[in-house]
DNA sequence: CGGAAATAATCAGTGCCCTGATTAATTCGG
DNA sequence: CCGAATTAATCAGGGCACTGATTATTTCCG
């Protein structure tokens, strides 16, 4: 059988893109935060006190993988973790001052990354970017719980 | 300083989609072969011989990652690695025949759940998606080496 | 009330992904 | 020819990402 064309297979050029934008990211926003910690960071400033869990929802990374990159963030004194009184099972999470003095600088060089990233389509072809990968990655996101249809069963 | 919407963050949506291709693949094509174990096995099927930092450069994986996932399809039996007579810094990679087998059987698997993927997007929208993504991800690509630039300098 | 089911977090294990340092072999220049 | 620079591969170390199993706590129900 003849190889496949790698360049029209949608999880190599996901894979490619990703790869891509670390080094971008580590050459233009921080060697030491990454842009999962940074996500975490960012929905902390937008409701702080969430749990653990419900953070790695919002950001899309599961159980193990969130509680990685929150032990990181903790050891580096960026946010705070206090055992919820009403659920002793529960973690909540805080950002430190730290916290959001990186966060507020990283936004900003984040932004200046997405710049440069971006800079090879034009605004409406960002646009289209945005919207199909979205359309790719939620439809896929969507086949996790077949027992959570989107519309309601008849 | 308020929070980013990182729905408009390439490096998230990235980050995301590769994610959903990941849980597709592994219910669709492979629980034990990965993506990047297959694309690895696809260049050499395209041109046995090769040797790893080469296959390394085809998929898009650096020297250490390379090294591993070789190792792990070396250990599977599904390659074999000899050393380069002609240069005795390499090694020649060539897939066994139960590595030429495992290839065609997860080609057939990896084209249906392509069609699932892309589901979500018109033909037209594919070509657009592959195009959109590949210009960012050679662009990045391209500021790697600020050494070799496309064009030559006048 | 008290046991069963559910839930939040952790742990063990596997694999991808990168950088910087090291080792072995080849190539290049004097 | 021989030392210096280059190159292929490996190793050490850090981080992301997933699954399955376990632990602690809460909730649900009889």
């Amino acid at each position: 059988m003849a190889a496949a064309d790698l360049t029209t297979h949608p999880g190599h050029l996901a894979r490619r893109l990703q790869q891509a934008h670390y080094l971008l990211w580590n050459t233009m926003v921080s060697e030491e935060i990454t842009s999962p910690q940074f996500a975490v960071l960012n929905t902390l400033v937008a409701e702080p006190g969430l749990d653990q869990r419900t953070v790695g929802e919002r950001v899309g990374l599961d159980r193990s993988t969130i509680a990685e990159v929150i032990s990181r963030l903790s050891r580096r004194g960026l946010l705070d973790k206090v055992r919820d009184p009403q659920d002793g099972r529960r973690f909540l999470l805080r950002l430190t001052d730290e916290g959001v003095r990186t966060h507020r600088k990283l936004t900003v060089r984040t932004a200046r990354m997405n710049q440069v990233f971006l800079a090879p389509l034009t605004a409406e072809e960002r646009t289209v970017f945005f919207d199909l990968i979205r359309r790719v990655a939620d439809a896929a996101e969507g086949l996790r719980n077949p027992g959570e249809p989107l519309v309601a069963p008849g």
